[in-house]
DNA sequence: AGGTATTCACATGAAACTATTCTCTGAGTTAGG
DNA sequence: TAACTCAGAGAATAGTTTCATGTGAATACCTGT
């Protein structure tokens, strides 16, 4: 990076300087593409079973499990797209409408799911207000304004109604015996593959008419997943051998999420580009992944409300690698909530919310017996020396220390 | 030596309490007829 | 007069506390050799 730069590489870089990519869509989240690999049986599955919409008969309702990054998302709206496409050019009317429950202040509560769905009807109902059955019949209506086959999409229904109970869903597969006109379908889209374990048969035996199962990839799918990504986003050639290799096996260490490993493919291209390479290679890969585990962790850091933060701050005073249990941690804590001004909780709350930590993969915690010497939890942090400080940073501001 | 009992330092559960957020009702307001 | 708005009551929820019970194994304490 010195002034001795030679002009003939000055130019070389300048020429080079042209991105590598050709359409970075390919790699954004919510891209849906035109080939999925390794998941025609999904795709025949679910079309199969939507596929009575066509002759204006009501389709099965479905259910897809699998978990996250299996293709759930993809295959179903992939089917719905070409569906779409094929009741259009048939004159069949035909709608559907896709909800997201996993986003929080668009669709938690029954209420808001109804909202939401009637909004996308092209209903306008205000976000607080009205009687849930008011809403409910405005969605009733909305359906039922002319003839027509109406697929409700609810991904990731696991969270609703964990959040909101079943109620809903019962409602909604009984819903056609209150329309006249139109009929509706229900495509369910759960990451829990034990999530109709606890539900009400009633709802279970309508909802889960027919089920489609979406099993992990495993590294080589995912490598023939990522090349079919970056075929499309990539310029010929900017990918040095291995990488993809790399990169899907990363993502399969982890159940095989093909969204984690397009993600870090995505993350990778973006170090590549800003460092001005031409082209990406093995190690952009561990610096995306370092770079999206500490986004990650910043993210949830400062998401978490103060007395989580407090907590975690006072475990973050362990040094790397040493371990420390939870009384100290307990003793810690109470120090830093009187510099901050909070009033610190129980040791019992403060158990859990080391449990909620826990789970965030904020830090590591397991519960060992010390015998003679009780029973508690051995913490320790599993983040890097500098994003360490980092936290502190950031934890800082946060809490006023 | 081998076996049982204690004991520690929390973990884990359940119930009760609180503060906040939602839902819903009805009074008041508006606007169109 | 129907439709809309909005404050406030009451219900639902999330976050905590209080009280109670559970846990695994290092140690202490026996017991019989």
């Amino acid at each position: 990076m010195t002034g001795q730069l030679g002009l003939a590489d000055f130019f070389e870089e300048f020429l080079n300087k042209q991105s590598i990519f050709i359409d970075k869509k390919a790699l954004q989240q919510n891209y849906t593409p035109q080939v999925i690999p390794h998941r025609q049986n999904q795709i025949n599955q679910v079309a199969g079973i939507l596929a009575p919409v066509l002759r204006k008969e009501k389709p099965s309702n479905i259910f897809c499990y699998g978990k996250t990054g299996t293709g759930k998302t993809v295959v179903v709206q992939y089917v719905i797209q070409k569906l779409l496409e094929s009741a259009s050019a048939r004159n069949v009317p035909l709608k559907t409408v896709y909800v997201n429950c996993k986003l929080k202040k668009i669709a938690d509560t029954e209420y808001r799911i109804i909202a939401e769905l009637a909004r996308s009807l092209g209903k306008d109902v205000p976000s607080t207000g009205l009687p849930t059955d008011e809403v409910y019949n405005l969605f009733l209506e909305a359906i039922d304004e002319k003839e027509q086959t109406v697929l409700l999409v609810l991904d990731e229904v696991d969270r609703l109604v964990d959040r909101a109970g079943d109620e809903i869903l019962y409602n909604l597969t009984r819903i056609n015996g209150q329309l006249k006109k139109s009929q509706v379908s229900l495509v369910g889209i759960s990451n829990d593959v034990r999530f109709m374990d606890n539900i009400d048969p009633r709802v279970k035996s309508s909802l889960g008419e027919e089920e489609t199962i979406f099993h992990p990839y495993n590294a080589m799918e995912l490598k023939e997943i990522l090349e079919e990504r970056a075929k499309l986003a990539f310029r010929p050639d900017v990918l040095e051998g291995g990488v993809l290799e790399k990169c899907s096996a990363y993502a399969a260490r982890e159940h095989g999420d093909a969204r984690r490993a397009i993600d870090l493919l995505r993350v990778a291209s973006e170090v590549a580009e800003r460092e001005n390479a031409t082209k990406i290679l093995p190690e952009h890969i561990d610096k995306a992944e370092e770079r999206i585990e500490r986004d990650r962790v910043l993210e949830i850091t400062v998401t978490q409300p103060k007395q989580s933060q407090a907590v975690f701050r006072a475990i973050l005073d362990i040094p790397v690698n040493k371990k420390i249990e939870t009384g100290e941690v307990y003793e810690k804590y109470k120090g830093i909530c009187s510099a901050a001004g909070l009033t610190p909780l129980t040791q019992r709350r403060v158990s859990d919310l080391i449990g909620e930590l826990d789970m965030l993969g904020l830090i590591t915690a397991k519960v060992i017996s010390k015998g003679r010497y009780g029973r508690t939890r051995q913490i320790y942090m599993t983040v890097s020396e500098d994003l360490s400080t980092k936290l502190k940073d950031k934890l800082k501001e946060e809490l006023g220390i």
